[in-house]
RNA sequence: GCCUCGGUAGCUCAGUUGGUCAGAGCACUACCUUGGUAAGGUAGGGGUCGCGUGUUCAACUCACGCCCGAGGCUCCA
């Protein structure tokens, strides 16, 4: 079948005289419809085995023309003239009556003209790029679409709630005075959040605290630039992940390239479920023939390690850790935004062997509890539902298991169903977190996976001395959008503050004059050199008192300190503390005891940035 | 990728219905101020008005194309 549409200001037209024997009978002369998508339909002799589906994807076709020009009102036209191989009227008119008949159980008007008729018509089409679209419509087509659904999305089936009582409620059900945090989680889920159409705050955030921008000169749309102060946060969080990962969960670290091929059939079997999303890199020798793309993740290095070794069920579990500096994945260009969603972004990955699902249930376990559900509170997020998004086969053979989850994870399960998975991922576990405002934010998943292994023929040797088939958990977060979050909720405070520990300055030291930065140096070498090691940098510039302190409070600086003649006459720290704006004497232990509470036992770094404010320039 | 808005100094932005319109604040530099917990004063340097093509005697201003950012779709291993 093939269509013309025209998106027009009117069309006018009136039967004149019959084309075919036996027409059909004209209820209306004359008429005209305004502001109309004009469909010029011609069904072909391919068509006729094939009418039901013709029909479906050409209401398809249809109602995605009209959602992009924004057309309320169709006109079926027959126009037979569009190609060489008709088929049979009676098909024709069938296919136009089905449709007509689809469509106006849609929200869109629909006006079919009459069938086997010369007609006069007069149309004036209104000339943007989108106003002339010709499509084939065909049983190939058909089948793409329907392979498209299948990858692309997999409808969710069913979603309900596992409450921690056990109750299994679907989401009506869920009280919104009893569990109001998981009421937000669903609607997000449901994209049913009401879109604030806003810049997000961190956009500004990131820069003007010198922590992260785009970087336009140089590089492509969706690549940041890190700055020192941005680059030490990754860096925090990247020994917190390690901590988590390897001193946790017992993850061996390596480290894989980050250009892949697609030589190895896994390889190929991965890379093909998005291949829109590849960056390719091609070598600059023209001899050199191999293309190459950006990895976008650290699975395909990761899984070529397991393919080669030699592995015992006695091994397993384990589990192989990459911090991944850079993925990349070539998003669309209206989906980029700030830090959450990037082309170049890092993350920090687990990948877990397990012998059999049920050693794979106590590992996921495990996993999402204290990696995914624990990261939160380390990151000052309240995490609050558990969401599982699952194949629906899988669900009901396991149901007992994840039912059980309530009582481990001791928070509700929201579970989605699906009857195809998006993916190769069978169970896929995102952990949601709310925030000070109450929006939710999730950026931990744990990923159970049955079918990589099989396509990348990854096995282990059982007790039986047979090969056999892992199941392998993904487990990962996002550091990007991991820090945009942290900005975000920082942000939405009182006085805006970001955890102690990821503070690029923790204490600011303050000499009243010229004459104090002498002892300001001696303070800030016994802070950021002994114990307990903090980040202490010194505003020795010739401003006044009041105004160092206002670019310290705008730095978000935890603590401000004051050095002059008073302080060393009495021998304490005049202590300005940014969450309650108050200035407080105390000896230097005292300070230093708050000081150490405050790390709490966190990654630390010391200071990227020269200590002296004087020698440091101004990267926006 | 589609629709909408935007891009002028390092930053935040004003402005030009095509021609004395290259502007402000902050930042930066110099000098004065030696100060006590959120902005001390004076002077100065700095811009191919995102990029390209076209229309015009004349384009930062208009048209078209492209790049970049945001909002809304679509989407998100």
């Amino acid at each position: 079948m093939k269509i013309l549409t025209l998106h027009c200001d009117y069309i006018r037209f009136k039967p004149v005289k019959k084309a075919i024997s036996k027409p059909e009978e004209i209820k209306k002369g004359a008429r005209e419809i305004k502001e109309c998508l004009v469909v010029l339909s011609a069904v072909e002799k391919k068509d006729e085995k094939y009418k039901d589906a013709i029909v479906k994807n050409l209401i398809t076709e249809v109602r995605d023309i009209a959602k992009q020009v924004k057309a309320k009102k169709i006109v079926l036209y027959p126009y037979v003239h569009l190609t060489s191989e008709p088929s049979s009227p009676s098909t024709a008119l069938y296919i136009l009556k089905q449709a007509e008949k689809k469509l106006s159980k849609t929200k869109l008007k629909v006006v079919r003209a009459p069938f086997g008729w010369y007609k006069e018509f007069e149309i004036k089409c209104k000339g943007h790029p989108l106003s002339e679209l010709s499509r084939e419509i065909s049983i190939e087509e058909v089948a793409k679409k329907e392979k498209e659904e299948i990858k692309g999305e997999g409808k969710m089936k069913e979603l309900f709630v596992i409450l921690p009582t056990g109750e299994i409620k679907k989401k009506k059900q869920v009280s919104k005075k009893e569990y109001p945090e998981i009421k937000i989680v669903i609607k997000d889920e449901l994209g049913e959040r009401k879109k604030e159409g806003k810049e997000p705050p961190h956009l500004r955030l990131m820069r003007t605290m010198e922590i992260a921008s785009h970087e336009t000169r140089v590089s492509d749309a969706g690549n940041l630039r890190y700055l020192p102060k941005g680059k030490l946060i990754v860096d925090l969080i990247k020994d917190l992940c390690r901590e988590v990962f390897v001193v946790r969960l017992g993850g061996m670290p390596t480290k894989t390239p980050c250009i892949v091929s697609k030589e190895d059939p896994g390889a190929k079997w991965m890379m093909e479920q998005f291949p829109e999303r590849l960056y390719k890199v091609l070598p600059g020798r023209a001899e050199k023939r191999q293309e190459f793309y950006l990895r976008p993740a650290c699975d395909y290095g990761t899984l070529s390690i397991l393919k080669d070794a030699s592995i015992s069920y006695k091994n397993l579990p384990f589990g192989l850790y990459e911090f991944e500096n850079d993925s990349w994945r070539y998003e669309q260009r209206g989906e980029l935004l700030g830090m959450y969603r990037i082309r170049n972004f890092m993350m920090a990955d687990l990948h877990t062997m397990c012998a059999d699902i049920n050693q794979a249930f106590r590992e996921y376990e495990k996993q999402i509890k204290q990696f995914a559900i624990q990261i939160y509170y380390e990151i000052g997020f309240k995490p609050v539902a558990v969401v599982l998004n699952c194949k629906e086969d899988f669900f009901k053979k396991y149901k007992k298991q994840f039912v059980e989850w309530v009582k481990i994870f001791k928070m509700p399960i929201i579970v989605k169903l699906f009857s195809v998975m998006k993916t190769y991922k069978i169970a896929w576990v995102d952990v949601v977190a709310l925030d000070n405002l109450k929006r939710s934010m999730e950026v931990t998943t744990v990923q159970l996976d049955t079918e990589t292994p099989k396509h990348w023929d990854i096995t282990y040797t059982g007790k039986d001395n047979k090969k056999h088939y892992p199941i392998i958990l993904h487990t990962g977060i996002g550091i990007d959008r991991t820090i945009a979050a942290i900005l975000e909720n920082a942000a939405s405070q009182k006085n805006p503050i970001l955890p102690f520990w990821l503070s690029p300055t923790q204490v600011r030291i303050v000499p009243i004059s010229e004459k104090f930065i002498e002892q300001a140096q001696d303070l800030a070498v016994e802070l950021n050199e002994e114990e307990p090691f903090v980040r202490a940098d010194i505003d020795d510039r010739p401003l006044h008192v009041e105004r160092r302190i206002l670019e310290a409070e705008q730095e978000w600086v935890p603590y401000i300190v004051c050095i002059g003649k008073r302080e060393l006459d009495k021998q304490v720290l005049s202590v300005r503390t940014r969450i309650t704006g108050k200035v407080k004497e105390m000896k230097a232990k005292e300070f230093k005891k708050i000081l150490q509470e405050g790390q709490g036992g966190m990654p630390w770094k010391p200071l990227p940035l020269p200590k002296l404010l004087s020698k440091r320039p101004k990267f926006v």
